[in-house]
RNA sequence: GGCCCCGUCGUCCAGCGGCCUAGGACGCUGGCCUUUCAAGCCGGAAACGCGGGUUCGAAUCCCGUCGGGGCUACCA
């Protein structure tokens, strides 16, 4: 599931939630070739990592059926022939080459490219005997005309649009499949949707369901139009962008929490300044009517920082949990009921310092291996000549060392630099890059605490031996 | 091209005629703190696209213009 289509289920649940409504999740497949079921998959997978619960449709059921508009075709179809009946709908037996002629040739004249509607004019009895005798068509709706469209979004005001504008669009493919215009509104009309929150791209086709809806006979539910988001080069956000589906932010180490904060940012924010907040706020607060009609651009530079935010918030135990799968998979192994607690010991330090679950295993890592893999630039950088005599020295203080506590460590590595008149700078980071590899790692007295002695001392040694060889 | 939508810091959001010398957040940046890295704290640079109106007064209302986006299929 794209983001952006995240997004808009979100302002949906919100808007649900806020109202008391029902939230309905259905699948819109009548495109063969845009429709998979790995994609139906995924679009659940990612509704529910996010915390959209839906309270009816597709895998949970409901009063009206399948929630699966491929299920439905049947239905659609009768629909379309309710309308050809009472003459608010028409065959057309143009083809898809002749309409395609048409079109570049209105195209090159500078004329509008849409339908013309000659077969609007065809006789009905006539229309009918040329299907009854075998001839495929496509079903259209008959726009009325002259007339327009008018309807108030919620998010955008006052729409209007004039019906010259308006094609006599296809209900029904000459194969017996829906459009996507059909489906959906026949699915709004049968699972009584009352409000129609999506994406931008929608809006012009608005008007359409419209005039379909009013065709069917029924009421016309709320529309709210949902600015799209853009990348950095203000089109459109995708794949091309860099744009992760949803489900991959969960392995990229991100919170869903997070994401769906972020989220909530883009197109509307729930007053006071108020920028890290639960869903349940967002719930509280939610307006569609509030959201924002200007495009957003995705910014995963503030996506990282709120998920720093986040991953901070979490309880002790809810962090070491979300942070454990993602060690494992970096270590390639699970961790051993001992390699557990040592990183129970680190985590809350640890912690402080995430802003990606995936970033952990390496900042961490040299708790559970035998021999530390030194960073390059790290060791070329702090282990100089000077750094051999601190080396001793730690080993011979530490080796002496009476309690083997963070403070106690802690205690005797300053004494250890005052004797040797170095600042921390210079006499800690060797000691660091000797027992974490890197220069830059949690905490090194409680690392060290963590670590015990003896692999403490050991892995001085080796930097030690190293560093002389 | 036509139709529709949109236009406040680089980005997201606030602002709904006087509270705006335009506020918050990310990012950037100077400093403090500091055993590294983060986090935290203090400070800084940074925006109302442009032109006309309306009004005592406009970021806020109207018009135009320019710019951006979406749609323009027997895709969704």
């Amino acid at each position: 599931m794209h983001v952006g289509t995240g997004r808009t289920a979100l302002f949906n649940w919100l808007f649900a939630r806020h109202t008391g409504g029902t939230f309905i999740v259905r699948i819109d497949d009548t495109d063969d070739e845009r429709s998979d079921p790995l994609f139906e998959a995924d679009i659940l997978d990612g509704l529910r990592w996010l915390g959209l619960q839906w309270d009816e449709g597709i895998a949970v059921g409901g009063p009206h059926g399948s929630y699966r508009q491929s299920d439905r075709y049947p239905r659609y179809r009768e629909a379309a022939e309710v309308l050809v009946a009472e003459g608010t709908a028409y065959p057309c037996f143009c083809t898809p080459a002749e309409l395609d002629e048409r079109r570049k040739q209105a195209e090159a004249v500078g004329r509008p490219p849409g339908y013309d509607g000659r077969c609007r004019t065809i006789e009905h009895s006539v229309a009918t005997a040329r299907r009854a005798a075998g001839e495929t068509a496509a079903i259209r709706l008959a726009i009325a005309r002259p007339g327009a469209t008018e309807f108030t979004d919620l998010i955008r005001g006052e729409i209007r649009v004039e019906h010259d504008n308006l094609d006599d669009f296809v209900l029904l493919r000459s194969d017996g499949r829906p459009t996507y215009h059909l489906a959906s509104t026949v699915d709004d009309v049968d699972y009584e949707i009352t409000h129609v929150a999506r994406g931008e791209d929608l809006l012009p086709s608005t008007p359409r369901h419209i005039q379909l809806t009013l065709a069917l006979g029924a009421e016309v539910p709320i529309y709210a139009h949902i600015p799209l988001i853009h990348g950095t080069d203000g089109k459109r956000l995708s794949k091309r962008h860099g744009a992760k589906g949803v489900i991959e932010y969960r392995e990229a180490g991100y919170l869903p929490e997070a994401l769906a904060n972020y989220l909530c940012l883009l197109g509307w924010s729930p007053g006071e300044d108020l920028t890290v907040f639960p869903l349940s706020l967002a719930i509280e607060r939610f307006e569609l009517s509030a959201v924002s009609k200007n495009p957003a651009v995705f910014d995963l530079a503030k996506l990282d920082w709120m998920n720093g935010e986040h991953v901070r918030a979490l309880p002790p135990e809810e962090f070491m949990a979300r942070a454990e799968p993602f060690i494992e998979s970096g270590l390639g192994h699970e961790l051993t009921p001992e390699q557990r607690s040592r990183f129970v010991e680190l985590a809350p330090l640890v912690q402080e310092r995430t802003k990606l679950l995936s970033e952990i295993a390496s900042q961490v890592r040299f708790l559970f291996v035998d021999d530390v893999e030194f960073d390059a630039d790290s060791w070329t950088k702090v282990m100089t000549a000077e750094a051999g005599p601190v080396l001793d020295a730690a080993v011979a203080r530490l080796t002496e060392l009476g309690d083997w506590t963070a403070a106690e460590i802690e205690a005797s590595l300053r004494a250890m630099l005052d004797e040797l008149g170095l600042n921390p700078r210079k006499g800690l980071q060797p000691l660091r890059v000797a027992v974490t590899g890197s220069t830059v790692s949690p905490p090194l007295f409680e690392s060290m605490a963590v670590l015990g002695r003896d692999v403490t001392v050991q892995r001085l040694n080796t930097a030690r031996s190293r560093l002389l060889g």
